[in-house]
DNA sequence: CCCTATTGACCACATTTGTAGTCGTTGTTA
DNA sequence: TAACAACGACTACAAATGTGGTCAATAGGG
C-alpha cells in the first residue's frame, strides 16, 4: 500500500482533514473559490481516493460521508521524510538552510524552531 | 516554463549535478547499480529534460554533452518550498519539526541548525 | 403523485510518465 | 574495406493523472 496521492487527491484531502465526515456536495462546495473543478471531476477525485484507500466512507442514506484513513500528521511526515531522503541525502539541516534561504524565516519561526531544539536536546 | 521534473528524470540530475558535461553513455554507467534502466531509457529520459529544458547540450563529434541548466540548489529550493506551501500552510518551522519526530535528529543535526539559527538572529 | 436535482457507478479521453524498440548514420575494428 | 557497434531521432505503448461526461436510482419540492 503505496497509498501514492496526486497533487489533485491532495485538496480533497486536505479539505477532509479539516473537516472529516462530510459529504461529496460539501467537499464541492469547500473547494470553491479554491479549485475550479466541476462536481464530477471532485467525484472522481473522491472515488480514487477510496480505492486507493485514503478514504473511508460511511453511508449516510443515499449518500457516502468521507473520512481520512491516513492523517494529516502522517501523511507531513511521509512527504517530508521523502524529500530529504530524495534531494537532501537523508539529512534534515541543509534542508532548513535551505528553506531560509529560498523564504527567509519569520522571528516566530526562528523562535518556534530554538524552542525546538531546546526540547530536543536533552 | 514549469520545468516539472519527474522522479526518473531527477535520477538523471542527479548524476548531471555530480558530474556535469558527461555523455549518454557515462550516464548509463553512473547508474548502474543504481536505476535498472535500459540504455534507450536513459536516452529517453535525457531527451525530454533537453526539450524540457532542464538540460544544455554541447556537441562533441558524434554524440551530446549533457549539463544541468538548473542548479542543484535552486531546484532544492524550489521543491522545499513547494513542499511548505503545499503541505504546511508555508511555514518552515512545522515541517522541521515533522522531520525530527520522524526520523528524529541527529545530535549533528541539532548543532548545525542551532547554527545556522544563531546565523539568521542578526 | 410527478418532476427535478442530486448521488454514486461507470465510462471517456487527452496528457504525462515509465520503459523501451526501430532506424539511419557514422566512427571503429578486424 | 566490410561488418559492427554506438549515437541521436523518432516511435510505441501501458499506466497514471487531470478533467469531466452518462446513466439509472432516488429523495424532496410543489
Amino acid at each position: 500500500m503505496s497509498l501514492q496521492i496526486t497533487p489533485a487527491e491532495l485538496e480533497i484531502m486536505k479539505v477532509l482533514w479539516k473537516r472529516p465526515g462530510i459529504g461529496a456536495s460539501e467537499i464541492v462546495d469547500a473547494l470553491d473559490g479554491e479549485q475550479d473543478w466541476s462536481p464530477r471531476t471532485v467525484k472522481t477525485l473522491l472515488s480514487r481516493l477510496v480505492e486507493k484507500g485514503a478514504l473511508d466512507t460511511q453511508a449516510d442514506g443515499r449518500r457516502y460521508l468521507y473520512r481520512p484513513v491516513v492523517a494529516k500528521r502522517d501523511y507531513q511526515k511521509k512527504e517530508a521524510g521523502q524529500l530529504i531522503d530524495k534531494l537532501f541525502g537523508g539529512r534534515a539541516a541543509p534542508l532548513v538552510a535551505q528553506l531560509a534561504d529560498a523564504r527567509g524565516l519569520s522571528e516566530d519561526d526562528i523562535e518556534e524552531l530554538e524552542a525546538l531544539l531546546g526540547r530536543l536536546k536533552q
